[in-house]
DNA sequence: CGTAATATCAGGTGATCACCCCATTCACGC
DNA sequence: GCGTGAATGGGGTGATCACCTGATATTACG
């Protein structure tokens, strides 16, 4: 039986190499190709396919909102995030969101195909490295969702109070995330803080 | 008559979909694929073909190297740039150092084929986006080397007066130049700051 | 039920920043 | 020679940050 599969992938050329990759093993059908992560977020609602395979940057929303997303408005769909360079910390977030699979876009192609359709079978496909990353993110995160917003704001360049007001609280409280994101990361600057959140792909830019 | 053409590129779904597009036009012929940038040196000196569409980012030599090089072994040779994400400073090196054509991943594929063809008749084909980009890379560069010192030294975490004793002038000569970069930038915090040269390529983590 | 973690906020203090005005020196170009 | 801009810094001011000690409400977990 063939499986139904969405694609969502914002360079039309990877896109289209996938497409004709996955159209030749013979044993998926793909329903739909979004541009960007809303797109693929109203495809898959509106198809609710067995397999959706979600590249990590996209435009509109990322892949790891994109799953999440799946998540609430098609359970059974399997998903699949793949990425050219992966930031440990994502990649963690991706795992604890459920991920069904992993790949790397410099990958062969035989080998993100075999994976597919074993994520497709049902199981789950995390290649080495991956995982080893994801060990490492294991160690460093420890933030909270709030921390991580605030984290965001900050890179906006917003003062806290405007923060504060972005997020409706006060800006006394967006201090407080901002001390204890300062302890947890173990620096004594915005600046510090800025870069170590980057290089740790806890944000981007 | 049918033009020659090298691909180099490391995601091979992204090639295979380049390659498609390509053949499919009818007036090239792909004589060599590379996976990385050692791999397209070499293929561009052996085939000497009238045409290369290089990927930017590339494990071994990224796009810009292998268009310098490409410039030495094989000057005829019409050279085109793919990139996913562009910074305005890399931009500035490719346009100095004579490439052809720029495209962004996330183009429509017509766009992108459009182009290749009209590089290949001879034309330079930089997008307005781009053209952007670079103008304001012109004018990103007008910051002062002692500005650059400092800009690195903020990135690292350091306060005015570290700043000071590192680079042996006093607080209040820091201060001045963070002042001057503030004003360059069209920012007003620290963290803005940081965001924009990182994202314009002045410094990197 | 206790307790641990999270999120919320206040008051306060010293450091630092962002930015203003100003002066000097030095190099480069017209 | 004279203007221009870079690099150097001093003085000063108000805003903001970094961090502290608390307090309270909610949620989650054993």
């Amino acid at each position: 039986m063939r499986k139904s599969v969405v694609i969502a992938e914002d360079h039309a050329f990877t896109a289209a190499g996938l497409c004709a990759a996955l159209g030749e093993m013979g044993v998926f059908d793909i329903v739909g190709v979004a541009a960007n992560g809303i797109e693929a977020i109203s495809l898959i609602k509106q198809t609710r396919p067995d397999c959706a395979i979600l590249d990590l940057s996209m435009p509109g929303a990322n892949g790891l909102e994109v799953l999440i997303e799946a998540r609430r408005w098609s359970p059974a769909t399997r998903v699949a995030i793949v990425t050219g360079n992966p930031s440990p910390q994502i990649l963690g977030q991706l795992v604890e969101a459920g991920v069904d699979g992993i790949f790397l876009k410099n990958s062969a192609p035989e080998t993100i195909c075999a994976g597919i359709r074993a994520i497709a079978a049902g199981e789950k496909v995390i290649p080495a490295e991956v995982a080893g990353a994801v060990r490492k993110a294991g160690t460093g995160a420890g933030l909270t969702a709030r921390e991580i917003e605030v984290l965001h704001a900050i890179a906006r360049g917003l003062s806290n109070a405007q923060i504060g007001k972005a997020l409706g609280v006060s800006a006394k409280t967006v201090d407080s995330h901002r001390t204890t994101l300062m302890r947890k990361m173990g620096v004594h600057s915005t600046a510090s803080l800025l870069v170590l959140a980057l290089r740790d792909g806890l944000i981007d830019i």
